[in-house]
DNA sequence: GTCTATATTTGGATAGAC
DNA sequence: GTCTATCCAAATATAGAC
């Protein structure tokens, strides 16, 4: 009789090499950009021919999918990593931060998960799944620190992705933009944390 | 012995076409995104071969540099048709509306103009002046509102850009941060104009 | 000024051997 | 699981006829 074994290891050598694999798409995007993805140079890059990896993805949309819920699963695992005890508002400004650091490191990234740039690629459902996520802690900050309406949390966002964005294109690598954070974080709060200011709930 | 006429006619027809050109490359992109510009389908648009278009333009990369002068130029003429009468604190919002109507107008074009988006595009110095001078216009708003320090000033480009762009990646079309425009452009105001709060000037 | 013809390269993807 | 072989399509660009 066959006995079947607890640990699989075919399969966890095959998920070993889907990781190398998306690491290597990641470090190819980064030099070349997001769009000169290719299954050549990836191939190139991971030792294989180009048609190896279509054993571990479907197609290059499917790599660009695994990607997006890679860099969402990145960004939601830091945010988990935030101290729970600080007070509200210092809280949002580490959500903030936390951000605009993982915007500034890898603005390729940032370009795949929040900027729509890439003609014809959607994510899928699953890869959509920790997006939500990731929006849904940023609006649980905000909301104890009683920002609830609509528009006061659109416009930290707003805030945030125009720092990143300028920092980005103008001057990546610099911090030009990231050292107005902590002031436009002021001026922010000053205007849609007062309790008595219309609009903030 | 031979004249030579006034007019050049045939350069007038050259222009012309270039001119349907560059028309028909907004319109394909618009529709397919700026990456899926390519030669075949800009032939048919125009109704010549791909090859064809090469007697107007030395390339694809000049036809996108083409646009991004093109884009720039569109802008900065909406800048100088704007009042100059209007009070300082006034034209600078007018500045900041006309910015973000172009922006969701055409979000393709903010991404050629604004977001470092195209691998390997590189817009030649040419095609960059008049981008310096829609920059410049921006500032001498700002400068006659009393705000003249880099930091103000990258505060507010931040502002218009943040909400630009998460108009365009997550509603386009609609007005959901657009809206916003003016409230945070009266909380930028009530922080960077009071002549008394440091890092004004 | 536009065409046909063509060179050249590149890229996504499949079939089947080992 | 990776390879060779290959296909097919698409894309940029040049040469030369009309």
């Amino acid at each position: 009789m066959s006995v079947t074994p607890v640990r699989d290891r075919r399969a966890e050598r095959t998920a070993a090499t889907r990781r190398e694999i998306l690491d290597a798409a990641w470090e190819l995007v980064r030099a070349e950009g997001l769009a000169a993805l290719t299954m050549r140079d990836l191939g190139t890059r991971v030792g294989m021919r180009a048609q190896s990896l279509y054993g571990y993805y479907a197609s290059k949309h499917a790599i660009y999918d695994a990607m997006f819920a890679d860099g969402n699963r990145e960004l939601l695992r830091r945010k988990r990593d935030l101290p729970e005890s600080a007070d509200p508002e210092q809280l949002v400004r580490l959500h903030g931060r936390l951000f605009l650091d993982f915007a500034v490191e890898d603005p390729v990234r940032y370009q795949l998960l929040f900027q729509r740039t890439l003609p014809g690629f959607e994510p899928s459902p699953e890869s959509y799944t920790p997006a939500v996520e990731v929006l849904e802690s940023g609006r649980a900050a905000l909301r104890a620190c009683g920002i609830r309406s609509q528009r006061a949390m659109d416009a930290f966002t707003a805030l945030n992705a125009g720092l990143a964005a300028q920092q980005t294109s103008n001057e990546p690598g610099g911090t030009r933009w990231l050292r107005l954070a902590d002031e436009m974080w002021d001026m922010y709060f000053a205007r849609y944390r007062a309790p008595t200011s219309k609009g903030t709930r």
